[in-house]
DNA sequence: GTCTATAAGCCGATAGAC
DNA sequence: GTCTATCGGCTTATAGAC
């Protein structure tokens, strides 16, 4: 079966995401990952050079999808910037309810490889978040809000932070903390009756 | 040397505490931290019934220090609640600029140890997070700030987010976008000229 | 209380057959 | 492209001497 090759990389990548974000980079070992996928090390091996590359493809596999899902979440709302913007955290907060739920893959992969600041994985985590955060400023300024720039940077950092206390605090009520914030951030700099 | 107990049992700690922060949790093993310390393995295990243990009194003994850096920052600001609020997070944007910074120890072992939402690490973590909370609406609220629970909690989760976020971009700027996101918050819930 | 020595198994990665 | 088999080293934790 000589075009079988792109299916096994794909049932190996989605092992290892799965596994991954379930338990934690170094948590898991190859083999898991291996057994996971139903093939053996040795072909894992052949189809990705190291545990390395494999944990940075799962990064990037999951760059797309998540960033489909803050704008789908965006753009379901009705009303202004800052309902829109909040929305994005009520869903989070839903999500974080979930028995999967494990926080922000490219946050807890960044933590687990602190002690490696060049690792590809982290390069990726920050081109995922700076998209979020380009994509979040054009929204906010084609909506004439002011500061936008400034203000979807202050965004993405409350989100990283509701993230980031769903490890520690299993109940939602940071995550919901923080799109309030981010809510009135918005509100202060939004135009119209409410605005300056 | 009957009374040299507590003396080795501290210099355990202190190296499990460096290179736990230094390199993550899971990448550190008991043989490093044993040999960090001048000792072997066998005393270690004679102090710390396991890694488990050690991993949680490490967290237990930066609990304090780091709330004392926190006040101390916070009193040490001249002005009202936004400036004070807004200089815990200017120094913590100093500290990250530092080489050895890897982020808030809390979070990052929390990150690490997603997949057993039971350990007992955890839940000291989210004892510091929540004392820091508690401390500062009582801050707030001494200051006639309104709302302070609400607030301190918002703040907490910005911070928290400028603690993640340094794991992903290297520089200080989120951190200092945290801390102007952590002033305007403040600034529109206190007292004073430019209060309601 | 601290040591030497070791258990018993898992780690990432590779050799070579087919 | 996938397999079986295995390397050398590291893992947490323990046995027993002193």
């Amino acid at each position: 079966m000589a075009r079988q090759e792109s299916n096994t990389r794909t049932a190996i990548l989605d092992a290892a995401g799965r596994l991954f974000y379930a338990e934690g980079i170094r948590a898991v070992s190859v083999d898991a990952v291996a057994a996971a996928a139903g093939v053996t090390k040795r072909t894992l091996y052949y189809h990705f050079t190291s545990k390395d590359e494999l944990i940075a493809e799962y990064l990037q596999s999951r760059d797309q999808p998540n960033l489909n899902l803050f704008r789908k979440w965006f753009d379901a709302e009705a009303g202004g910037a800052a309902d829109k913007v909040h929305a994005i955290f009520a869903h989070v907060a839903a999500a974080s309810r979930h028995p999967k739920w494990k926080g922000c893959g490219f946050l807890r992969t960044a933590a687990e490889l602190a002690n490696m600041p060049g690792h590809p994985a982290i390069a990726i985590g920050a081109a995922h978040k700076r998209k979020f955060e380009d994509w979040l400023a054009g929204e906010l300024e084609s909506r004439s809000v002011l500061e936008p720039k400034r203000l979807a940077r202050q965004i993405q950092v409350l989100l990283d932070g509701a993230f980031a206390t769903t490890l520690i605090n299993r109940n939602s009520d940071y995550v919901l903390a923080a799109g309030d914030a981010a809510r009135s951030l918005v509100a202060q700099l939004e135009p119209g009756p409410s605005g300056s």
